[in-house]
DNA sequence: TGATCCAGTTTTTTT
DNA sequence: AACTGGATCA
């Protein structure tokens, strides 16, 4: 196997298959590049069963990109490889021993939007008042616990104050909920693997013995549980491999600790250090002003990332007069670059907040510039989605409580509060499922409709179960009677559902409801299972990690969004910040574009925020703080060519100069909805805009 | 039971 | 500004 274009340090990574390695690769280093190389070597060179390979994404994006370049590498017969986060690969082995943990092998995975409902009937039961106990403060005491691998026996331990020990309480009962429910929420799939191994030393054995090469991506990244399931399962071979850049560091949040990967040589013994200091994503300007940034972080390894790219544009900044500007001069940009016919899909806009994300919307609306947000919330949160999936989930999962009260009475049936409680507490009684202990009145009715749609769902395919259940749950035609703006853009969400249920089967050939669910617990990005191709990325600096683009804009740097105003007065929480900063940095190619706005509406007031000082932390040398460019809000939609006097009508077929004919399926005061056919899909217009044409 | 209205709260980032 | 939850009334 050659391993051409490839540098020394690179090659040495790869080469040394044995024994524990620390990579320490700076950000744009061709980390992915070693790490899937170093696979394909492990495989053809080192002649190791691709079964006893285990790799760790910290996306599962990430991981669906490794495997099909191994798979590009060495063909069809090594996708068996175990690629994956640690989420799925928890929950891959928990379905193998779920009678272990008391579950049926058809248990389902919570959300956290779930946890926190449970969490509220739970304190709602214990008549506890929600004002002086804060549920969000529970369900996070609760996350960080089983991160920290506590159960409430050990919770218990440290009971300091009247507050934990309410805790502690709900956290037994939550525990007994979640069991009765037959589900599991997202910490249990790191947690409960470890507590089976540690109760089965066999088991481990047998993972142990299985997953001989070990390999951990973005390890600065993990957090206390998925360290310890390292630890556990490299224990034996010691053939462990980890990758990471403790400057990229943006989790801390969530639990991660910066510290695994800096202790790492302290953890093993005979570690090999590489260090992948050679940048080949950006320019010089770009990766000067990334460097001049993170330095300034106290606690911190010095590293001296270089790159032998051109020296390149230097970094635009623009402070705008408030947000509409900025994302007017964002969009403005963007439409300078079309005309260097640069494609949309090299240009990424990233924000601190998913909220920031409204302005850059409305603005690429009017100009009819398309675009794709990443991100959970506007898709899989939408009340119509949670409900779809709730019925899914009771189908697959009957004793899913939660999933049965959030769709009991949707669409509307007549079963109320007090009926939904007198199941609730009967449940609770007979220690059953709310599902198994109904037995009459409109819940049965109810039940029955749940049951015929386990019989079909033996024999129909996922598209077609969904149908099914928009059909006979009477949700659809609930929605069509409506007819309303907002439920016409719900049934365009429901049809979305079944693209992605549709493009999900095409993928996978045959789905069971089982997988399916899997996948959206734990991929919760409904953007990955689209194919749009040339579109503007919009997403926060969290979901860019790991990704890179030819033209970056980073909005709304300013003292207070970014760094966010909950971190200012914290330094360990600043330094994450600027780390969060230099990824945003580090993503861009060629050009790289700041913005930030003097005014600012946010929570429904006006702010006044300074620059970020992250600018300020930028020598002069690499800015572009003189931009001549004279913005005019009102010229910009006269240039698109819009005539507000075309009327249009609900039906009506329409002539797109990129996407050819659609048919208009929703029309707003300004906006039209028109579905064009595959790969365009649904796509929202101004009114009047000279690209669509009536035909 | 269900619709409507009002008051209070909220917003960091995500597998 | 937008969303939630609770109270009130038909």
């Amino acid at each position: 196997m050659k391993l051409e274009n490839l540098n020394d340090k690179q090659i040495e990574a790869i080469e040394n298959t044995e024994g524990p390695m620390l990579i320490l690769a700076g950000a744009g280093s061709g980390k992915t590049r070693v790490l899937t190389t170093k696979i394909a070597y492990l495989i053809k060179e080192k002649n190791v069963d691709p079964y006893s390979i285990l790799a760790i994404t910290f996306t599962n994006k990430a991981a669906n990109e490794m495997k099909e370049r191994v798979v590009n590498i060495l063909g069809e017969d090594t996708r068996k490889i175990q690629i994956s986060t640690f989420h799925s690969f928890g929950l891959s082995i928990i379905k193998r021993y779920y009678k272990f943990f008391d579950l049926k092998s058809n248990f389902t995975i919570i959300d956290s939007d779930d946890s926190l409902s449970m969490i509220k009937k739970i304190l709602k039961d214990m008549n506890y008042d929600p004002k002086e106990i804060n549920p969000k403060t529970i369900r996070n005491t609760i996350s960080n616990s089983k991160n920290e691998l506590m159960l409430p026996k050990d919770l218990e331990k440290f009971i300091s104050n009247g507050n934990y020990e309410i805790t502690v309480k709900v956290y037994y009962e939550y525990q007994k909920r979640l069991k009765t429910n037959n589900s599991v929420d997202f910490d249990d799939l790191l947690m409960l693997p470890i507590i089976l191994f540690k109760q089965n030393p066999d088991i481990l054995d047998y993972y142990q013995e299985r997953y001989r090469y070990i390999l951990i991506d973005e390890y600065q990244d993990t957090n206390e549980v998925q360290y310890k399931l390292t630890k556990m399962l490299s224990k034996k071979y010691q053939n462990i491999c980890v990758v990471g850049d403790p400057d990229q560091s943006i989790y801390g949040f969530r639990g991660s600790n910066y510290k695994n990967i800096l202790n790492f040589e302290k953890d093993y013994k005979n570690v090999k250090v590489v260090l992948l200091e050679q940048n080949y994503r950006s320019t010089k300007n770009i990766l000067n002003a990334s460097n001049d940034i993170i330095k300034n972080n106290k606690n911190r390894k010095e590293k001296n990332l270089w790159t032998d790219n051109v020296e390149g544009e230097k970094i635009k900044y623009k402070r705008c007069e408030d947000e509409k500007d900025e994302a007017n001069y964002v969009v403005s940009s963007i439409k300078k670059l079309m005309k260097e016919k640069v494609n949309l899909s090299d240009i990424a806009v990233l924000y601190r907040t998913n909220a920031q994300s409204r302005n850059i919307e409305e603005a690429l609306l009017k100009n009819n510039i398309p675009y794709k947000v990443i991100g959970s919330f506007y898709f899989y949160n939408r009340k119509e989605i949670k409900d779809l999936i709730s019925y899914l989930k009771l189908i697959y999962n009957p004793s899913d409580d939660i999933s049965l009260e959030r769709v009991i009475n949707v669409p509307k049936r007549g079963i109320g509060l007090k009926t939904i409680q007198n199941i609730r507490t009967e449940a609770n009684v007979l220690d059953d499922s709310m599902f198994n202990v109904i037995s009459g009145g409109k819940e049965l009715e109810f039940k029955k409709l749940i049951l015929g749609f386990i019989d079909s769902s033996m024999e129909l395919s996922l598209t077609e179960l969904v149908e099914l259940i928009l059909d006979k749950t009477g949700i659809k035609k609930e929605l069509e009677l409506e007819d309303t703006i907002e439920s016409q853009s719900r049934l365009e969400n429901l049809e979305e559902f079944k693209s992605i249920t549709k493009s999900f089967e095409d993928r996978y050939g045959v789905v069971s409801l089982a997988e399916f669910l899997d996948e959206i617990s734990l991929v919760s990005d409904a953007e990955e299972y689209k194919n749009m191709t040339d579109v503007v990325t919009l997403m926060t600096v969290h979901s860019a990690k790991g990704l890179e683009f030819d033209n970056v804009f980073i909005i709304g740097l300013e003292e207070g969004i970014f760094p966010h105003s909950m971190c200012l007065n914290i330094p360990s929480e600043i330094e994450e910040e600027r780390r969060l900063c230099y990824v945003a940095f580090t993503r861009a190619r060629k050009k790289l574009t700041l913005l930030n706005s003097k005014r600012r509406l946010l929570y429904g007031q006006d702010n006044l925020n300074p620059q970020s000082r992250f600018i300020s932390e930028i020598s002069d040398e690499y800015l572009d703080k003189e931009d001549k460019t004279i913005f005019n809000y009102k010229k910009t939609i006269a240039h698109s060519n819009i005539n507000e006097d075309e009327e249009y009508t609900l039906g009506e077929h329409v002539m797109h100069e990129k996407y050819g004919e659609g048919v208009i399926i929703g029309i707003d005061s300004k906006v039209l909805t028109i579905a064009f056919s595959h790969p365009h899909g649904i796509v929202k217009m101004i009114k009047g805009h000279n690209s669509i044409k009536k035909c």
